[in-house]
This record gives structure tokens, C-alpha cells and sequence, in this order.
DNA sequence: CGAGATAATCAACAGCCTTAAGTATATCAG
DNA sequence: CTGATATACTTAAGGCTGTTGATTATCTCG
């Protein structure tokens, strides 16, 4: 995994894996925060948990179990259980049981739901538009494919790791 | 600002913006799960907000007065007054009154503190090792660069938003 | 001195997190 | 069929963070 020594950890010395960890930790705090207010307008109401849940469904485009939606949003099944409380109340989600399996709830996005992500989508990307004016088209391709294999290596960890959990 | 027209906002179609905002977002997300659970661990025992001003004081090396603080951090006053007394009852922080300015309440990090950001630091950028360890070393050195120009716009938009907000 | 601005805290309430316990349903051995 | 166990989800209690609006202490200035 690890083939080459890219830093040895020298006390105050900055390598380029801590750059990364510096930077990825300081555009989630960053992005979460202005994301968070954004959701706060009145046009949206919603909070972070809310919308990432929300926002599954409208990628899923089918009813998803509960179990699997709270996997999926990497979150505990009692969280969850609230967080589609809140959700059904502005009728942005429905509850169904499963016909053969009574145990299980099925979660579906509403008409109603869809709009709101469709909406809030727009205007992130605006925020996104704005954040990202100074790079150039090639940057942005780059940036894209790097993110992307970020993202599939963060995702791989977490499934490697015992139960979900890494540390 | 926006001198060309990079995406055309066909419903259904994604454009470049759309990919960037969607990987931002995800990693953003998974990032902030993956790393409360870290801090969750019974070696550190923090909160995410408690981490970052923590580590903002951390990396500041100097005492701090809440409001500016707060708005480093990205945090209500209210909200921070919370966090700090959290983090002065684990005796990571101090309070001091500023000698001239009686009104202002001075942080400041320590060594208790200290040695608790570094021991976090240490176990993030093992995480960040196993999730960019399919990266070679000349894509890390392009993603760092990526990565602080897409600060740097987020920051700047901050800055420039209508006190600290966008929306 | 007194009015107003400023810095921080407090109070009340909602949302989310964790852990542990509880309820309903399914499955399967005897 | 019955009873034990497992599974899926909800509920309950307690802590942390977020919001808003009021409050306290201090400073500034006329």
C-alpha cells in the first residue's frame, strides 16, 4: 500500500499527505458551514442530516429500506428514525411497509421533495459558481477526475473498516 | 466573474460545475462522518466544532478573542461560548480577560491541548494515507494545489457575502 | 455623568448524536 | 403449533450544537 516513504513524520515539517489532510478538512468544515446556512433560507428549511437523506432518495430514484438508507448517509438507525420524522412532517418523504415484510419501512421521495433538492441544487451550484470563477475549464476537468478518485478511496476505507468505523 | 459560459443549465443534463459541487459535497459529508468518529475515540473524546476551534487556536499560536474566534471558526458567539467552556472544563483551553479591554475574553490553547491536536493530526493523516493511497505522487502534488485554489474561492466568497453569508 | 455601542454570556427551544431498552415481525428447531 | 432467537425499527434519556433574543459588563464619547 504504502510503497514509498512520501513523509517522514518530522515534527513541524509540512509533507504533502498533511497539505491534503489540512485541505480537505478545512473545505469540509468550510463547505458544511455555508451549506448549512444556505439550507437555513426560508425558501429551503432543512438541515444537513436532512438533506443528505433527502438527497439519496432523489439520486436513488426508488424506495429504499431503512436500514439501507441509514448505511448509505452514514448514519445510526435511531438518528435516522428522526431525521425521516422531520422529513415526512413537510411531506418531502413517505413511509410504506414492505408488502411481504412487515418489519421493514420503506422510504420514498414525494413530488414535492424532488423539487425542493432540484431547487436547492441549483443554488449550491451557484455557490459553487462563484467559488470555483478562477479556474480554468482544463482545471476543472482535473479537479473533477482527482476528486473523484478521492472520493472512491475515501468510500473504500469506510467499507473496509470494521463495521463501518476506521480509527 | 463569470466571463464564459461553462454550463448550460438543461435540466437533467451535468455539466463540469454540477460533478464538482456533487464530489464537494459527498466528500464534504464523509469526511466530517468518518472524522467525528474518529474524534469520537476514547483516546480524544472531542466534537467536531470542539476539534476545529481547538485547532484553530492551535495553529494561530497566539491568544485569541472569542469574536474573532467565532468568526474563524465559522461559528455563532452563543454557539462558542458553549464549545469553549467544553473544551476550558477538559483543559485544552484557557480564558483570560484582556488587560486593557476588560469586556474581551482571551483563549488561548494549552499544552494539554496541544499535545491532544497533534496526536488527532497524526491519526488523520493516517486515515488520509489509506484513502489517497491510489494516488501517485505527482497527482497528490496537483490535488494540493487544486485543493487550496478551491479554499481560496470558498474563502473569498465568504469574505465578500453579505456578513459571512451567502444564500 | 449618562447615552449608546460593543463583547460576551445566558436562556429557551429544536435538531442530531449516542446508548440502551422496547415493540413488532420473521424464522426456525423441536 | 410453540417457544426461543434474530431482525427491523422506534423510543427514551442525556449531551452537544445551532438559533434567536435578552442580559450583563465594560468602554467611548458628548
Amino acid at each position: 500500500m504504502t510503497s514509498e516513504i512520501r513523509e517522514q513524520v518530522i515534527p513541524g515539517e509540512r509533507g504533502p499527505l498533511e497539505q491534503i489532510e489540512q485541505s480537505i478538512m478545512q473545505i469540509s468544515w468550510l463547505a458544511q458551514r455555508q451549506f448549512m446556512q444556505l439550507l437555513d433560507d426560508e425558501r429551503f428549511r432543512l438541515t444537513v442530516p436532512q438533506f443528505y437523506t433527502l438527497l439519496h432518495l432523489y439520486q436513488l430514484a426508488a424506495e429504499c429500506k431503512m436500514s439501507d438508507l441509514a448505511e448509505a448517509t452514514q448514519q445510526s438507525a435511531a438518528s435516522l428514525t428522526g431525521v425521516v420524522d422531520r422529513l415526512a412532517e413537510k411531506q418531502l418523504v413517505e413511509r410504506k411497509r414492505h408488502t411481504s415484510d412487515r418489519r421493514q419501512v420503506m422510504v420514498v421521495v414525494t413530488d414535492r421533495g424532488r423539487t425542493l433538492i432540484a431547487e436547492i441544487k441549483q443554488a449550491r451550484r451557484e455557490q459553487m459558481q462563484a467559488a470555483l470563477a478562477h479556474l480554468v475549464d482544463q482545471e476543472v476537468d482535473v479537479l473533477i477526475q482527482l476528486l473523484d478518485r478521492v472520493l472512491l478511496g475515501m468510500t473504500r476505507v469506510l467499507e473496509h473498516g470494521e463495521s463501518g468505523r476506521w480509527a
